[in-house]
DNA sequence: CATGGTACCTGACTAAAGTCAGATAATCCG
DNA sequence: CGGATTATCTGACTTTAGTCAGGTACCATG
C-alpha cells in the first residue's frame, strides 16, 4: 500500500512536470483542461479544482490574455460567467491530452497484460471514488445509458444458460423511460457510468423496473441497493404506488437483493421469454 | 485511464492536506518521512525527493531547529552528511505514518474484496516502477531474502503435482550463497522484493543457480532474464566458468527461458527429489 | 423597490517552493 | 602537492499558490 502510494505519487509528479514543460504554471494548465470542449461555468470549474474565487479570476484573466479562452456572461443568470476555449486554447488542451495519453500508452504498451492493468486501474479508481458516485437521471438514449445497456446485455448473454438476444426480449420504448412517464437512472463515478436502472411507466399507478446493472469494478459497494432506492423515490415522485419487475433465475444476487428489500414474488405478469421470477412491491 | 489519474490525484492531494494538518509544510514532512529509522545520507534524500541542495539544506536546518533530527558528518566521507531522526522526530514520522495507514485501512475495510484491491495496487505499483526495479546482492538470511524464499516455496507447493516440502529438498547452506563462495540476488521495487535468484558456489569453477523466483505482479517484465544475467555476471566475478541448475517439469516458463538463453540439458548431476531436468551453461 | 444573497473581480498580502551564484571544506587523482 | 571535483551551506532572489477584505453587478423575494 505504501509502495503503491509512492509509485503513484512519483507518477503524478512526473506528469505534472511534463505539463510544466509547456511553459505554463500548473494551476493555469488545470483550469484550461477543466473547461472542456463545450465551455464551462466558472463556478463549476472552481468547484472541481477547489480554487479560491480570487485565484480563479486571476488565472482566467491570464489565460484570456494569452488568447486561449474567452469569458462571457451566462445568458440565464447574469452573475455567472462561462469560460470557453478559443481554437488556440483547444489546441493547447489537445497538447496536454497528448502528453498524458503518451505516458498512458507507453505504460500499457510496455506491460505484458494491458487488460489486467486497466482492470486494476478501474477497480482502484472506483474504490477511491466510491463516495463520489452520484446517481442522476438521464435520457435513455444518451451515450452513458447506451454504454450501460450494452454492458448489461453482454453480461446477460454470458450468464443465461440460453444466451441472451435483446431483440427477442421485451424492450421498453424509450418514451416509457423518460419523463413524464418514466426515468432512466445512472450511477456516475468521475464521469464514467458504473451502474444503471430503468423505471418504466405507462401513466398508471403501476410502474416497472428494468435493466438493473452494476459495473464489475463497482460491485459489492451497495450500489444496486442505492439504485433501487433512488428508482423507488423517482417512482413515488411520478405518482406510482406499486412497482413490478421480472428476472432470470441465473441472477441470484439480484433475486436475493429483491427478497431482502421487501419485494414479494408474484405470478407472471408479462410474457418476457427470459424471465423465471416476477416480483412486486408497493410503495 | 484518465479516470484513474483523476481519482489518484485527488487521493494524493487529500493525503497531502491531511499531512499539512500537522502544521508543517509538505516539503519538510516529505524530508522527515524520507529519512527512515536508520538515518540516511542527505544526498540520497535529495535524490529521491529531487530537491535543490539549497532548499534541502534549509529544510534540514528547520527540522533540526524543531529538534526532530540531527545531522552528522559521514565517517567514511567528510563531505557527506547523514540525517538521523531524534526520538521526537521518530514520533512525528509515526504520526504521519498513522495518517496514511488510517486512510489505507479505511479504504480496505470499506471494500468488499480487499485482497483484490491490494493485488491491483501491487500490479500498478510494479508497472509504474518497472524502470526502477534494481537488482542488488544481499545476505541470504536477510528479511528480504526470506520473504522471497517463502513465496517461492509456497508457489512450488501449489504447482508441483506432488506438492513441495522444503525439508526434503536439497537446501543449500547459507554460507554457500554469500561471499566469498556465492551470492544471493534480489530485485527490489521501491523497497519491496519482487524477485530473487541464488548463486551457490563451493570454491570450484562450477557454480549452481537455485531459487529463481519472480513475484506474480512483476511477471512478464523480463525480470527473470535480468536476474539470470546478473547472476551470471556475479558468477564470472567469482571466477566461475560453468553454471548448472536443476528444475521441475511443472515450471514450463522457466524451462523455456533456460533453453532460450543458451542452457543445454544434461544428465542428472544431483539427487534433488523434485528435479526432472538439469541444465548447464558455460560462461 | 428595498433587502439579502450570489458570482465574480480587484488589490494587498503571506507562505511555500524553487532557483542561482558564490563560499567552504573534504576528497580524488595524477 | 595542487588542481579538479564533490557535497553541503548561505544569502539573495523569483514564481506559484493561496488567503482575505472589500467592491460591483445581478438575481430572487416579499
Amino acid at each position: 500500500m505504501r509502495r503503491f502510494n509512492r509509485a503513484v505519487t512519483v507518477e503524478v509528479g512526473a506528469l505534472d512536470s511534463s505539463f510544466l514543460g509547456r511553459g505554463r504554471p500548473l494551476g493555469a494548465a488545470r483550469v484550461l483542461t477543466a473547461i472542456g470542449p463545450e465551455g464551462r461555468d466558472v463556478a463549476a470549474i472552481r468547484e472541481t479544482l477547489k480554487l479560491d474565487s480570487g485565484l480563479m479570476s486571476r488565472l482566467l484573466r491570464g489565460l484570456e490574455a494569452e488568447g486561449l479562452l474567452t469569458v462571457a456572461r451566462d445568458p440565464d443568470d447574469g452573475r455567472r460567467r462561462i469560460a470557453r476555449l478559443t481554437p488556440a486554447g483547444a489546441a493547447e488542451v489537445a497538447q496536454y491530452d497528448a502528453l498524458s495519453n503518451d505516458r498512458a500508452a507507453r505504460l500499457l504498451a510496455a506491460h505484458p497484460r494491458p487488460e489486467a492493468l486497466l482492470a486494476a486501474m478501474d477497480l482502484i479508481a472506483t474504490a477511491l471514488g466510491r463516495d463520489r458516485i452520484e446517481i442522476t437521471h438521464i435520457d435513455p438514449e444518451a451515450p452513458a445509458a447506451r454504454h450501460c445497456l450494452q454492458n448489461y446485455y453482454a453480461e446477460l448473454a454470458q450468464r443465461f444458460e440460453t444466451g441472451f438476444d435483446p431483440a427477442t426480449s421485451l424492450d421498453p420504448e424509450a418514451a416509457a423511460l423518460r419523463p413524464p412517464l418514466g426515468r432512466f437512472l445512472v450511477a456516475m463515478s468521475d464521469g464514467l457510468p458504473v451502474g444503471a436502472v430503468a423505471l418504466k411507466g405507462n401513466g398508471t399507478e403501476t410502474g416497472e423496473l428494468k435493466r438493473l446493472w452494476v459495473a464489475p469494478a463497482a460491485r459489492g459497494l451497495g450500489l444496486a441497493r442505492r439504485l433501487m432506492a433512488e428508482a423507488q423515490a423517482a417512482a413515488r415522485e411520478l405518482g406510482m404506488t406499486r412497482l413490478r419487475l421480472d428476472t432470470n433465475r441465473a441472477l441470484t444476487e439480484a433475486i436475493a437483493l429483491y427478497r431482502r428489500d421487501g419485494w414479494t414474488e408474484i405470478p407472471a405478469f408479462n410474457t418476457e421469454p427470459y424471465a423465471h421470477h416476477w416480483f412486486e412491491k408497493s410503495l
